[in-house]
DNA sequence: GGCTCCATGTGATTTTATAACGTTACTGTC
DNA sequence: GACAGTAACGTTATAAAATCACATGGAGCC
């Protein structure tokens, strides 16, 4: 299943991700949960890592570090490479964000809170990219490391291909 | 499966990877299926491409583009960023290597010629990686696709954690 | 030979990411 | 509130990864 759909009536729809939702709502959620949970975790959810994540959710789509540094600059935190990596990897590293490998770009969690291991379909034609749940350790890859007896921490799940509106242009 | 482990009596053993196997004949058989494949298909095997197959064959690890490139060098080519990239585009296109995203690094493939979605197990310790079959295709990404419309053209599926070597000497 | 196509070599540049270091700001203790 | 300890921030500098642009060269075709 894929979270890039969101309940609730599209008050402002937005055709970002690969379904029309509530853009302004999933906003101020995705900023809540992280308010919580950081709340819970004793972590410091300090001004450029709101600022961050709020750029991410509210672009809707992965962003290069170097377009974040952009942004944040103009939001008048510093102007050099690490402060966006270190925002970044703060998100990264508590869930709030993902990277995505193939891209070198970065996106706001789609489940925020929940336990995941989050796997991406990535839209060659546009970049858009929906964030889907994988289960990865209970299919082939899962049997393999038990054969062999890696130990999974952690997966990248990425497909590439092509999104519903371009196969649509596509077609027309 | 995973496919680190080659038939045969162990020769050269090698403990790359996450099993000993016959490093030369693995060599020399990856360089024969794709002057096979190349023979078949009218695809030109040149000397640089040859070598960078090669090197990667030997090295028997995610090799970077620069340290293929030094390697390239050493052997008499040239010198610049792009006589690597472009060998291993080759390679990467035609089957004979896959680029883990990972780690930004590029490794030869280890079921030549054989049509597959290649999964990989990363040793986050020791950097060593093993290919494994996945069908993502027909687990919960799959079905997620087929459910929003994304037509999948390729997957990255990696795998981060603990190779078995690793986790003997963390033990010991 | 002359043509075209693809591959190669090279210089320059762009994009992505980290290292290193001093300063600031929050946390907990008294 | 004063203090020490720690985490976060801002900046300079540099490293690592990837691409652009353009000239040269060789294989196959006519």
């Amino acid at each position: 299943m894929t979270s890039i759909a969101h309940a609730g009536k599209p008050a402002s729809s937005d055709p970002i991700g690969f379904e029309q939702h509530d853009h302004g709502s999933c906003i101020s959620a995705g900023l809540a949960a992280a308010e919580a949970h950081c709340q819970a975790e004793g972590l410091r959810l300090t001004p450029v890592r709101r600022k961050a994540l709020e750029i991410l959710l509210q672009e809707h789509r992965a962003l290069g570090a170097y377009e974040m540094l952009d942004s944040l600059r103009d939001a008048g935190f510093g102007s050099q490479p690490p402060v966006a990596y270190r925002a970044l990897e703060f998100l990264v590293t508590n869930g709030f964000a993902h990277k995505i490998e193939r891209l070198n770009a970065f996106i706001a969690c789609a489940h925020p809170g929940a336990n995941h291991s989050p796997a991406f379909m990535i839209c060659r034609i546009c970049d858009s990219v929906a964030e889907a749940q994988s289960a990865p350790a209970r299919g082939a890859l899962g049997e393999a490391a038990r054969a062999t007896g890696f130990t999974i921490e952690r997966t990248v799940v990425e497909a590439e291909g092509i999104c519903p509106a371009c196969t649509e242009k596509a077609d027309a």
